[in-house]
DNA sequence: TTGTTCCAGCTTTTT
DNA sequence: GCTGGAACAA
């Protein structure tokens, strides 16, 4: 057997994690530094070379394109189809464990699952049925309270009572959502999690066949984890202690919805016996990108500890961008792109990397009025649609009558003479008796107490959908999805909107006929479950792209967030300053200082040969005009490593320094060095420094109400004290 | 039922 | 200052 492929494209460090015998490990892997490689050749080399079939392992990831990536891999390398190995998301894999043994689990055959706008509707729904106001409950807030809890684990039966009648409050409406949930067969993402661990935890004859039979676990991004997942993870390993996980603490940057960086720490603890490999050498980015990259995540605590290198030398050094506003920002970024294209660069090779999406509208406007085609990434996606959604629903509600959520979703869509009143009613009924919203409306029309026009809406609606989940069945799933998007006349109801975006709907929902077409139903395949449903847990655990796949070579606009895991050969990472990078919220929190700066290593090491900094010295936010100081950040990269672009000796420095005069003063300004003025917005300040002649003219001044500012004199009103 | 007006909110996002 | 959602009027 011919094992070079496996092992010879890696270096040292990745080899002996790749080949080393089984037990568990952690693979400490830099931006870079070949991750999925590494789990995908060691996956390759227990099957290969330890001779471990392929149904003795389980791989885990984040995403689902992570999952998608890793399996494509594997079977490139081995030349082999992989339909034996378990390789998905935590949730999809839980969702696997769930939909084999619903009994186990207690969830009717037929569940589905609710993605976060769904479980958000529900809420809402809810909050109403309680009689709860919408302002002094904010849905947001009870949707994140109710995730949190589960996120850790705990169930509203396992919190304490308490006399706090906030606290209070929230524990009887998660009490009542997961009432409600359960009744409904709908299953959140928390959810599918947390019953994926209790069903192996409280199944001690489950829990010993999964552990028989994934001897050998391999986790991707394991930083990302959160308690729930780890426990699961714990929990499944066992005694076996194969657990091969590969992560990045500098990269941890989803604290915010429940990662445990901790988890990382913990695991030389929790799994006594086990090898730590660090994979340092990065193949992405030159020398002086990795440099200024390692001077910022030095300033976080308690790493475990990594450097970056490359073999590739320095490159260029990074360049860096004071615009005079968030205007000249983009106006920047769009030369340096105009420049770059220009010289036979690919638009697809630059990246504008911002830290809130709010950001990307600049960006966007002054992309567009240039000709330049662009994407941005995080949009509205495929099946978060409202048309598909729609649709979907009667899908839904067709294969259950109790999906609740469903029901409320299309009673009147389209209208059907079925409005607030007559949905009141149901609600009524079916909270004062406890039954879903389809047994309700079925016994409100027996007791004959509706007006007979609402009445035979509902019974003409009821059957409706009946007769559709009987005339669909036999078909295939196609044919399924057109035949409902016809009947329930969704596309009159779109046909009817004014402009284009009825059009784009329509399109949307023959596109949702297209994607059942081409659904891979083996590959989806759960044993038991018809293809309806399959499809429809498809939908929701897998949002779809947020773009059809126009394959134009275009500028990429997207979050540093989203952009972790990608590379581009230029990446602008743009807004540089302090109450936007790092965030208003976190500047005062350590703990999420530190995230904020991960983030901001996660960005930089995106690029692969330059890097463009920015920020703007004056910026429209929320309609006000603010004044930001440049990020932090910036000053934890050493000087050598930095280029300015606009002419300046030095880079704002926070402390007055007489010794420091600026080379480039203008002896002829109008205003003097240490001599005092008074602006209008900032107050009284005292000159630092001048730079530049006539309409380029700006002075640096120290404000004893807001700190230092470099002004333009042509704009700033400054007047002699 | 539709269009208008008013009002809160405003990091990051995958499943 | 803009946007999306909810409340309201016709």
């Amino acid at each position: 057997m011919d094992i070079t492929p496996i092992i010879d494209p890696l270096n040292d460090a990745q080899r002996l994690a790749v080949t080393a015998p089984s037990q568990s490990m952690l693979i400490l892997a830099g931006a870079g530094s070949g991750k999925t490689r590494v789990l995908v050749h060691r996956i390759a080399w227990q099957m290969q070379v330890e001779h471990i079939p392929a149904f003795n392992i389980l791989a885990v990831t984040f995403t689902n394109k992570a999952a998608k990536e890793m399996r494509h891999r594997i079977e490139h390398l081995l030349n082999i189809s992989t339909q034996n190995l378990w390789i998905g998301t935590f949730h999809s894999i839980s969702h696997r464990l769930l939909r084999r043994h619903p009994k186990a689990a207690n969830l009717p055959e037929s569940f589905q699952v609710m993605d976060s706008s769904d479980q958000l509707r529900m809420i809402k729904r809810l909050l109403n049925s309680l009689n709860l106001d919408d302002s002094k409950w904010p849905p947001r807030e009870v949707q994140w309270f109710i995730n949190a809890q589960k996120d850790e684990g705990i169930r509203a039966k396992h919190m304490l009572e308490t006399y706090d009648y906030h606290q209070k409050q929230m524990l009887m409406i998660y009490k009542a959502y997961e009432d409600l949930c359960q009744r409904s067969g709908l299953v959140d993402f928390a959810e599918l999690l947390l019953r994926g661990l209790e069903l192996l935890r409280d199944d001690s004859d489950l829990l010993a066949h999964y552990q028989q039979r994934f001897k050998q676990i391999h986790v991707d991004e394991f930083q990302d984890t959160n308690t729930i997942q780890y426990a699961w993870l714990r929990l499944l390993t066992g005694d076996n202690n194969n657990l091969f996980v590969v992560g990045d603490d500098d990269q941890s940057i989803y604290g915010w919805r429940g990662a445990k960086i901790e988890n990382i720490y913990n695991f030389q603890k929790h799994f006594p016996i086990h090898s730590v490999v660090k994979l340092e050498q990065n193949y992405r980015s030159t020398g002086t990108i990795l440099k200024a990259a390692n001077h910022i995540i030095a300033n976080n605590s308690g790493r475990m500890g990594k450097e970056l290198w490359t073999d590739a030398g320095d490159g260029e050094p990074c360049s860096l961008y004071a615009a005079f506003n968030e205007q000249d920002e983009a106006f920047f970024v769009i030369e340096c792109i105009k420049k770059w294209v220009k010289e036979g660069g690919l638009r697809a090779d630059t990246a504008i990397l911002y830290r809130s999406n709010a950001q990307s509208r600049q960006f966007e406007e002054k992309l567009m009025t240039s000709g330049i085609p662009y994407r941005v990434y995080g949009g509205l996606r495929f099946f978060d649609r409202a048309e598909i959604k729609n649709a979907l629903a009667y899908l839904r509600l067709m294969s259950n009558y109790h999906d609740d959520a469903s029901f409320e979703r299309i009673i009147n869509t389209p209208t059907r003479g079925l409005g607030t009143k007559a949905i009141d009613e149901i609600r009524a009924i079916a909270r004062y008796q406890n039954l879903s919203l389809w047994q309700s409306a079925l016994t409100l029309i027996n007791l004959g107490k509706l007006s007979a026009r609402t009445s035979n809406a509902l019974s003409s609606f009821l059957q409706f959908i009946k007769d559709l989940s009987t005339q669909t069945n036999e078909l295939e799933l196609y044919e399924q999805v057109k035949l409902v998007i016809e009947k329930s006349k969704l596309i009159e109801l779109y046909q009817k909107e004014k402009m284009d975006k009825g059009e784009e709907k329509i399109e949307n929902l023959e596109e949702l006929v297209n994607a059942a077409k081409l659904f891979d139903f083996d590959q989806n395949n759960e044993e038991g479950m018809n293809k309806l449903n399959t499809f429809l847990t498809h939908a929701s655990l897998e949002a779809g792209e947020s773009q059809s796949s126009e394959q134009e070579d275009c500028v990429q606009l997207m979050t540093i967030h989203s952009a972790k895991g990608l590379e581009f050969n230029t990446v602008f990472l743009v807004g540089m300053e302090d109450g936007l990078f790092p965030s208003q919220q976190s500047i005062d929190d350590i703990a999420r200082l530190e995230e904020e700066r991960r983030l901001c290593y996660v960005g930089m090491t995106r690029a692969m040969i330059k890097l463009y900094l920015s920020y703007a010295e004056s910026r429209r936010l929320y309609g006000r005009e603010s004044y930001p100081r440049p990020s932090r950040f910036l000053k934890e990269i050493p000087t050598d490593l930095i280029q300015e672009v606009r002419i300046r000796a030095t880079v704002n420095k926070p402390i007055f320094n007489p010794q420091n005069t600026n080379k480039l003063i203008n002896e002829s300004s109008v205003f003097k060095l240490g001599e005092r003025v008074l602006h209008d917005k900032f107050g009284e300040g005292v000159v630092l420094q001048l730079e530049g002649s006539g309409a380029q003219e700006r002075v640096q001044i120290n404000f004893s109400e807001v700190g230092i500012k470099w002004l333009m004199l042509a704009y700033a009103k400054l007047n002699k004290l």
